[in-house]
DNA sequence: AAGTGGTCTAGACCACTCC
DNA sequence: GAGTGGTCTAGACCACTTC
């Protein structure tokens, strides 16, 4: 079969399961059993139930055994990068204005602030050969000793610097809304008022101290975004396994 | 630290990389050179490499070494079922028709299939306490001798068994649309012409034979649903390392 | 040739479950 | 007490990269 060994372990056993001889909730052959069964090492037996078992396949119970999952088919995941993945490349980014202002209560909510604390908007026109695509709002705390206001070159890149440099604690919530443009959108975006556009309200956190970092409204028009997220297959999930 | 030398070895290795020790592309200590450092044998060290590379902090080239990866933070995950996943619960599910049609160029196109082979298309009006709150139509194949035409009870849980059946090997793809409601959107739903509405757009296939199981058009008002969708958190992906 | 990670073995001791 | 999975060790041989 394989020349691994532990993957042809998994292969089998994973035929077995999609043949449906194992249905969810069963368990399989112990450990030793699964030993004698592939003529293997107990860490070899164990590395290709740790592959099953990161894919979805099968979990452990300590003093127990090893048993088939229930298959999880509402789980998706899609990619987005609200500069990155959209339907046309963006060329252009266009500074429409800078304020500091005190938060409101909804978004003195959401940064974890009081009224009379300051938030900085930001609200940039994305576009495309010239052409409107993407309307955004930035919303961000006020750092004193970072001069985002007054230099506005600087700004742009600095929440994306930030992201950069935590890194691996950065985490992220998008949601989606649909709703009907108003003026002040329809006429940045150049449609028409009432057509449909869609609202991607973009929360970005530090995990490890649980504040927020910036809260994005970004406007789009359908036509210039697609949405679509799929249940992940298997063979995408794997990554190490000793 | 830990009672388990894995998993203190993974903390402190994922210490170094949150503090900026270790910066993305960064090669980590050799693994003898770890086993050193953690006074562990080399599955040990091993184990711990695998699970900080399960959860994305390191991948590893044979041959060179282990590094730290380029975070993610653009991979989004949510949790979706258009039954159980609504703003309110549905508590009925009416039949609107059921029609064995030829297929027509799209449809033939998914599923395929040539414009003469027949689809079934079922129409479904989901509610919750009586106000109307998604309209679906899905289509699959015709299959001779499956009586979902002539059975109304049957055919209503027929794909469901079948998605159980297959358990593992369905795959789904689920693209979100926003569009105004026409007027036979509208009256089933219950809310003016006009109106914004998501459709999202749902399409099972098996991965084995990679052939369309069904494929469906699910209308529904924004008020009754919500798109939501998070960057996984490290513990989540955590499964099982041996 | 030396160093790296990848695979595999044959043990050991532990905590847990089941009877 | 017998069986289960969880942790850990100290080796071994391999393919690969680097010099």
């Amino acid at each position: 079969m394989n020349e691994v060994l532990y993957l042809s372990i998994v292969k089998k056993i994973k035929e077995n399961i999609l043949k449906g001889h194992y249905k969810p909730g069963d368990m399989l052959d112990s450990e030793s059993a699964l030993m004698k069964e592939f003529q293997a090492s107990r860490m070899t037996i164990r590395k290709s139930l740790s592959l099953l078992s990161n894919e979805g396949y099968v979990y452990s119970v300590p003093g127990k055994g090893n048993f088939v999952c229930t298959p999880e088919t509402d789980l998706f995941q899609f990619r987005f990068n609200k500069y990155d993945d959209l339907l046309v490349p963006i060329d252009e980014v266009k500074l429409l204005f800078v304020k500091v202002k005190e938060a409101s209560a909804q978004l003195a909510d959401k940064f974890s602030l009081t009224t009379s604390d300051k938030i900085i908007e930001v609200s940039r026109l994305l576009s495309s050969a010239g052409e409107p695509v993407a309307l955004e709002f930035i919303y961000f705390k006020y750092i004193p000793n970072q001069p985002v206001v007054e230099d506005r070159l600087k700004f742009a890149n600095h929440l994306e610097r930030l992201e950069r440099s935590l890194a691996f604690a950065i985490q992220k919530t998008l949601e989606v809304r649909a709703l009907k443009a108003d003026q002040s959108v329809s006429r940045r975006l150049g449609c028409p008022e009432g057509d449909v556009v869609f609202c991607l309200e973009e929360m970005v956190v530090n995990s490890e101290s649980d504040s927020v970092i910036s809260y994005t409204l970004f406007y789009v028009q359908p036509k210039n975004i697609e949405m679509r997220a799929t249940t992940p297959k298997e063979e995408n999930n794997a990554k190490r396994i000793f």
